[in-house]
RNA sequence: CGGAGCGUGGCGCAGCUUGGUAGCGCGCAUCGUUCGGGACGAUGAGGUCGCCGGUUCAAAUCCGGCCGCUCCGACCA
């Protein structure tokens, strides 16, 4: 892509209404807009980092047997109601089209914004889901959630509108479920060592609700994080503080003394459902001897946006965005100083040989001054930055520079590809 | 929902105490000089001063109400 196509304004200034790190900076470099408190647009940058990470997830769903679909954000009363959910009561961050007999849309029937889709998917599977046969089965998607806090906060970290990743399994049996849970944990692991999260993500253990013990949430330790965590860092698990207790220690073997309260954002959660919409919705399947049994569920989040601002909070610097390679929107920043003839053709083939070479790069043809470009190419954080000019054309070279340090060097032009490829 | 702060061109801010032609920096446009870490000069475009109401000859400024944003707390299916 070339920086003076890209639809792409940086700005010196971070903005007035943001203090957390994460939406100042993906603001500054243009990866988002602010809409409202807790309400943000992705601009192209921002989407094509933000579709890195779904990416990273599909991929890791798809191999453990995960089927893709999208479901509605408009959701209907009755299964809600079914599952007692509806009420204000219940669930209070809502945003529906009549509450407590006020105003809703002026025609119509009453309608919910979907806050989570256990309700939804479940009554779809009804349709499926007859015998032992139809079992298992994962579904997943990525869909808007949509949730009025009562106080969203720290940019894309607490949002009202948001992307999850959300999946849901149906099994015969509990251990059924066992065993598919536990591959989702070991795949959500894998997924955040791709994001660049590996090391400062935990399993933690919190509140179960009704249907067992404990569910399990993926913490990544930042200071800015809602939760507070009692880390084992050598066991690498954590507790939630809210569900601290002696007899919690005891149940996991854990002393004490080997615990350390740190801060985290909760980045994913694994939650075992049993049949707490099966039985209310009515999902049944007929087992091998003929009897009616309720399906056994799972639910399995993971939110894109929050994880895309906790990568944020957790690598950026003073200059800016620092994306791991696997996430960055382009792995190369091609700077291009000064507009002489040779200059700009031996970067346009830079350009066009790094692109044929399936190598993403950002290419800043524009007409600015050096330290404008070296600014941005720090700011939007791109893990390579690469410069040619009249001096490194002097010894038929470019510059190249990784991000995270200040060291460059000088590569001959014909090991571009090599010095940038995998 | 409680507490604190804030709202003035696209962005960051001053002006408000003491009412009287709406200002600065960045950014933007044109021209010239520059060109390896956010250059300089000249000219120019761009604002319902969050909204509604009140006081007044006159309101960005004073008064009342509302809305929005940030942070702390409560909440977090």
């Amino acid at each position: 892509m070339r920086r003076s196509q890209i639809f792409l304004r940086t700005r010196k200034e971070a903005p007035a209404d943001e203090e957390a790190k994460n939406a100042q900076l993906l603001i500054r470099a243009g990866y988002i807009h602010k809409e409202m408190a807790g309400v943000y647009d992705y601009l192209p940058l921002g989407l094509i980092t933000l579709g890195k990470i779904m990416d990273i997830i599909r991929q890791v769903m798809n191999e453990i047997g995960g089927q893709e679909l999208f479901l509605s954000a408009l959701q209907p009363k009755e299964n809600w109601a079914r599952s007692g959910r509806w009420h204000d009561d219940v669930i209070d961050v809502w945003f529906k089209t009549r509450t407590h007999g006020g105003q809703g849309f002026h025609m119509g029937p009453e309608l919910g914004l979907s806050n989570t889709h256990e309700e939804a998917i479940t009554a779809i599977m009804k349709n499926f889901v007859h015998s032992y046969k139809d079992l298992p089965v994962y579904a997943y998607q990525f869909q808007t959630k949509f949730r009025n806090e009562p106080r969203s906060k720290s940019g894309l970290l607490r949002c009202r509108e948001f992307i999850m990743k959300d999946l849901y399994s149906f099994s015969r049996n509990d251990q059924e479920h066992q065993e598919f849970y536990e591959k989702v944990q070991a795949a959500y692991f894998k997924i955040f060592e791709r994001l660049g999260l590996g090391k400062e993500t935990y399993l933690t253990f919190a509140s179960g609700g009704s249907f067992s013990q404990f569910s399990h949430e993926f913490q990544t330790i930042t200071d800015v994080g809602e939760d507070t965590l009692l880390v084992h860092e050598s066991k690498k698990l954590a507790i939630n503080k809210e569900i601290y207790s002696g007899k919690v220690l005891k149940e996991l073997q854990i002393s004490k003394e080997e615990l350390i309260e740190k801060k985290g954002v909760e980045v994913g959660n694994i939650f075992p459902l049993g049949t707490r919409f099966s039985e209310p919705l009515g999902l049944n399947y007929t087992d091998e001897a003929g009897k009616l049994r309720p399906v056994i569920m799972g639910c399995y989040g993971i939110g894109p946006g929050r994880v895309m601002g906790t990568i944020v909070e957790h690598f950026a610097d003073d200059k800016g965005l620092v994306w791991p390679e696997n996430v960055a929107p382009f792995r190369v920043y091609l700077a291009r100083l000064g507009n002489s003839k040779t200059v700009v053709q031996a970067a346009d083939e830079a350009y066009a040989l790094l692109t044929q070479n399936a190598i993403g790069v950002l290419y800043d043809d524009r007409s600015v001054r050096p330290g404008e470009m070296f600014a941005d190419a720090d700011l939007l954080g791109l893990p390579k930055r690469v410069v040619i000019s009249e001096r490194t054309l002097q010894n038929s070279s470019f510059e190249l520079k990784s991000r995270e340090s200040d060291d460059t060097q000088l590569i001959k032009l014909d090991q571009l590809v090599q010095a940038l490829g995998d």
